[in-house]
RNA sequence: GGUAUCGUGGCCGAGUGGCUAGGCAGAGGUCUGCAAAACCUCGUACAGCGGUUCGAAUCCGCUCGAUACCUCCA
């Protein structure tokens, strides 16, 4: 078998994965900022890495896994001025931002959960790692690579360059951005304008804020990833995960901070995934084209036609390999929503299926085509994580399975080995390794028992060619989205839709 | 303006020097009391123009088009 290769953004190549320490993978992926509702393009970062996640375990990694919530920083809700409510004396009126942090974040869980995604080994919050980050600004500064004005400090990217490689994630460009002439505001307390803060001197109206060494303040977005993943991971780790977008600045500061805390590149790899866009265009909030994911489930906003639900996105996001862009439009999704439901299907085939070779003899070409694609898939994930080409080997699969269930093929064309193989294989990449799993609820005994005297009713009415009743009772357990399926050796089952 | 990335059949998307994924939709067929589901068969597509090569969707150049990043956006 081939060994993981991940693509690491660093290189700009495809690099054999070695961890630092045998046996041990510490990933660090950043997480989402809580101050609002999360969108579909937030989605995918997380579907991703929770399936890198569960592969490395897979693989027999001992994974330590964190993903940080950004709950520092200039909160407010829309439409909710924080100078007015601080301005309003009653407590209970005033925006207090713990509390904005916290709808969100259970928001968050609560989609993670409906994606089945793994939580994280340790999920870190900036508000409550304060004291690490301004335990790091101190030592940027000791090392003379911080300054201070007016209780903010910004770290000196110049001087960084100078001796380090600043730009070695982005390939961006000093000179480059030092010629650039966007303006911003807040850059006159800077010595550069490619300086970044460390730290922000907080203004009255700011509600979040920390006492330190220079004043109230609350940290800089950068500082809380390099201060956290150091306390949890160390000074260097493997593998620091996120969106594409979040390569410049986000990550090349973080690099620049940690370099000169730490010693050492912060993380070997640096994976990246790519957006979603809409109409070719990404999601974001700043285009206004934004999804929310309770919008996706309860299919609420007008850009949708119909709702769609967490594993259909899910499925979604991983046939598409995570450094390409994923175009979302309605067709799109209503095609993974059946594509899903026909593997899921496929799937509860398998697990119901036994060896029992009878009649039939064993037919090595087929043998030989099922166990290929069934070894093909830890080759795939081995190569970049393709889970693309994984859900394309199930698919390929699909067809065997429906015909040993219906008898067109005969179990006895494939050896035993090669059926459990098969059994293994599924139950491995698409649920345990991919996290698809069925959404519907199958463990309502009472529904069961009530769906199994229905059918027994319409194989009676068949059996005396009452097709009326048979049909009566087909039609309306549809109406009620439960499909009755006849199957071709006269038994009956039925699925959820 | 700078720096990148991308352009694949009706739609979504793998692949990236020869063997030409997959899904959805569509067509025909098998099965079925009818249907659904399932199964079988059917699509030679890689923006355009040049070049390299025995051979290019895949490498190089140009053109066109699209997108992203350029200091707190996954």
């Amino acid at each position: 078998m081939s060994a993981l290769k991940v693509y690491n953004s660093i290189k700009r190549q495809k690099e054999e994965f070695i961890p630092i320490f045998p046996g041990h993978v510490g990933m660090y992926v950043c997480g989402p900022t809580v101050s609002g509702e999360s969108h579909l393009g937030h989605a995918r970062p997380y579907i991703t890495f929770d399936v890198v996640f569960r592969y490395l375990t897979h693989l027999g990694y001992r994974v330590r896994y964190v993903r940080n919530i950004t709950d520092a920083g200039h909160f407010e809700e829309e439409g909710r001025a924080a100078v007015d409510k601080i301005a309003n004396g009653a407590l209970l009126e005033k925006l207090e931002p713990m509390e904005l942090v916290q709808k969100y974040t259970n928001l968050f869980h609560w989609a993670m959960q409906q994606f089945n995604c793994l939580n994280p080994s340790i999920e870190p919050t900036a508000t409550g790692h304060i004291t690490e980050q301004i335990a790091m600004i101190k030592q940027i500064m000791e090392a003379g690579y911080a300054y201070e004005v007016n209780g903010s400090v910004y770290f000196d990217v110049k001087k960084y360059a100078a001796g380090y490689n600043y730009g070695i994630l982005s390939g961006r460009v000093l000179e480059d951005m030092l010629e650039s002439t966007r303006e911003l505001e807040g850059q006159d307390e800077k010595h550069a304008k490619v300086d970044f803060a460390l730290w922000k001197n907080a203004p009255v109206e700011h509600l979040m804020r920390w006492p330190s060494p220079w004043g109230e303040g609350f940290p800089g977005w950068h500082i809380e990833c390099s201060a956290m993943s150091r306390k949890y991971l160390g000074s260097q780790f493997d593998i620091h995960g996120g969106g594409m977008d979040l390569q410049f600045p986000h990550h090349e500061c973080e690099i620049a901070q940690s370099e000169i805390a730490g010693g050492e590149l912060m993380a070997r790899y640096w994976m990246h995934n790519n957006m979603i866009t809409i109409n070719g265009r990404k999601m974001g909030k700043a285009y206004n084209n934004t999804i929310k994911l309770t919008e996706m489930f309860a299919g609420t906003n007008p850009q949708l036609e119909k709702p769609y639900s967490p594993m259909t996105i899910r499925f979604f996001v991983l046939q598409t390999h995570y450094r390409s862009t994923l175009d979302f439009s309605n067709e799109a999704l209503q095609a993974a929503e059946k594509g899903l439901a026909r593997l899921l299907a496929a799937h509860e085939t398998l697990q119901s299926l036994t060896y029992l070779p009878g009649e039939g003899l064993y037919n090595e070409e087929l043998d030989k085509q099922v166990t290929t694609w069934c070894q093909e898939c830890p080759e795939f994930m081995n190569d970049d994580v393709n889970t693309a080409k994984v859900m394309a080997n199930l698919f390929e699969l699909t067809p065997i399975i429906n015909s040993l269930k219906s008898g067109q093929i005969k179990m006895a064309e494939i050896s035993e080995e090669t059926f459990i193989l098969l059994k293994t294989t599924w139950q491995l990449y698409l649920v345990d390794i991919l996290g698809i799993v069925s959404e519907k609820l199958n463990d309502d005994n009472k529904l069961n028992n009530v769906l199994q005297l229905l059918m027994s009713m319409r194989k009676e009415a068949k059996a005396r060619k009452d097709y009326a009743t048979s049909d009566k009772i087909r039609n309306q357990l549809l109406e009620m989205g439960i499909q009755l399926k006849d199957e071709k050796d006269g038994s009956m089952s039925y699925s959820i839709v």
